[in-house]
DNA sequence: TTGAAAGCGTTACCAG
DNA sequence: CTGGTAACGCTTTCAA
């Protein structure tokens, strides 16, 4: 734990002054110092294992290339992750850093850690959510540039960028492909109206099907929740003890957990996946979606792009590459994308 | 994004020197300086809501309060967040402030973590890794105070305290609420030999057997993988065309999904769970273990518990409370606990 | 009781 | 081409 080299270190073993050891070390030795001092600088730095001090340098230059990453639960929560993953892929092959503070949903410690973070001299700030949703922009955050990711400020004059996943365009297409299949009667486990992107899901499987000339059946649209056991429930409500005739052929689920629970239900019931009905998720859970069986088809949330989109944007504003940082804030969708597997099939004939 | 107050400007506006301020402010100011210019003081920090800039307070003291923790890939992945929560609640309560960073499992991206991490002066170092496992202790991380979570240096003389879970007496126990029951043939999925924590949990599993005088079927051990499909295709092994009498009454698996795959199966074969097969899991999976139908008996893997006990240790050591930091290192256990729900139930009879 | 000054490690400016 | 000096914001010591 022995103390690090300093730049006077290195200047007393060159045999220079700090200064010209500053200048080298940053590029602007030609010109300045004489070619055999750089070389004796360089030398001796490289000897010292030396590194500039990054608090000194971030006091001195009032900037850290540090990205802050506050989140909601994302560290804590199995969700969403891969925001974070692309965030820090963009930071790093731009040169920043990033560093991670969860809140655990305690809005309390939002402003708290905003608060750290900005003592810390942070370039920037970027705010991910577990799951789409509206936020109240935390104090503090409008200080230096900011950007939202998987959330969005729900004021009527919003002041941040936010980058979002397209959920109706996802709603869409993922219920375009059911209809490809040749399903007329698809029901919907729609998630939750806790969560904004319910209902946008909605609004794409209806769109789908007002473009497909289909009316739909508002009773084969359940708000029942995100987990298994909600899946679950509603399958058993729509399947058991249904004739065939009166079932519908596929289930799309608002999540792949719901899908989870409604191919577990078919199985009590002795139903085939996809044979007898076909059981579309969303999100593409790592590890859930790939490996349930049978695998299912489900409409990916672009998280890694999301992430990838949004320290980008932030990016961009701090190092003043476009102006869209200082600009009007604006709204990115990204899109989702549909990954077919096993649990989806043609409609069967009955 | 105008500039924040600084001690000069408190100064000034309480018409006092910047000393005074910093007195006043670190509750030293009783015997130096005035009652009244200590609310003068007060009221003009409250007024410019000051508080003093983090960066320049590292540069001064030489450390920031500030603990990094460093993870495989725990940020990205569904698992284990809750290691860094735990870790999180310690640190805020004795006024420390964490950082995660997240290197995705690239190594080489640990030691340039931690070389940014240190040069920002962190006070300790804490590695958390998702699932058991044994890692090289990243270079760098023996300069500061350090700690393991859920992870350990491999090394016949290791280097660093660890905080692990204790899998053995996990395995040994769920084995143990299956023996209650009345099983006596038990199947084990136990995940995989790529995780040190499968042999661990098999070891426990046969050493309730053997406390039982039950003897152990290795044909009953599969090992399998950690995933829905791995539970899906070793419960088939299990149950598919075989006899009653001829197979398992129960099957423990090494984790929640294996369990799920498991559960599925018997649907799939018309058993009941647990009429007709227990099912036992193992990590109580946030909205896994708990969501499932039926929800899961599982053993709990104590995870904030584990992030808890590191940071703990590790602030002791930071700040001389124990001299378990300087000490040699150590060991620490922490104990799973069972969680009994509904996947689980008394031998058949047959 | 108060204020001035030094020092933490940098970089940038400006005389020499 | 070079090196001294100021400044970033803070705490602490020392002298008034």
């Amino acid at each position: 734990m022995n103390r690090k080299a300093t730049a006077l270190d290195v200047a007393k073993k060159a045999g220079v002054s700090r200064s010209a050891v500053s200048l080298v070390l940053n590029g602007r030795g030609d010109g300045n110092v004489a070619k055999e001092s750089q070389d004796r600088i360089r030398q001796a730095a490289l000897e010292l294992n030396y590194s500039p001090n990054a608090i000194a340098l971030s006091l001195r230059n009032q900037r850290s290339r540090v990205i802050g990453i506050l989140s909601d639960e994302v560290v804590v929560s199995p969700f969403d992750g891969n925001i974070i993953g692309g965030a820090d892929d963009v930071a790093r092959a731009r040169g920043f850093v990033t560093v991670v503070m969860d809140t655990e949903r305690d809005a309390a410690r939002d402003a708290s850690a905003i608060e750290t973070l900005l003592d810390r001299q942070v370039d920037g700030l970027m705010y991910v959510t577990v799951g789409l949703k509206p936020i109240e922009i935390p104090h503090g955050m409008l200080r230096v540039p900011s950007v939202l990711a998987n959330c969005y400020d729900d004021q009527p004059q919003p002041q941040l960028h936010h980058v979002i996943p397209d959920e109706v365009t996802g709603g869409r297409e993922a219920t375009e492909h059911l209809l490809e299949l040749g399903h007329q009667d698809i029901a919907l486990l729609a998630g939750s109206e806790d969560s904004p992107a319910a209902p946008l899901r909605v609004q794409g499987y209806r769109d789908a099907h007002a473009a497909a000339g289909i009316s739909v059946r508002n009773d084969r649209i359940f708000m029942a929740g995100w987990d298994i056991d909600a899946g679950f429930g509603g399958a058993m409500k729509l399947l058991d003890g249904v004739s065939p005739v009166e079932r519908p052929t596929a289930i799309m689920c608002a999540n792949d957990r719901l899908a989870v629970g409604v191919t577990l239900a078919a199985a009590r019931l002795g139903l085939r996946v996809p044979e007898d009905l076909s059981v579309m998720g969303y999100d593409d859970e790592t590890r859930i979606a790939d490996t349930m069986v049978p695998s299912l088809t489900t409409m990916a949330l672009p998280l890694r792009e999301i992430g990838r989109a949004a320290m980008t944007t932030l990016l961009d504003a701090i190092e003043g590459t476009g102006e869209a940082g200082s600009g009007t804030p604006v709204e990115t969708m990204v899109p989702c994308r549909l990954v077919v597997r096993e649990s989806t099939g043609p409609v069967p004939t009955r």
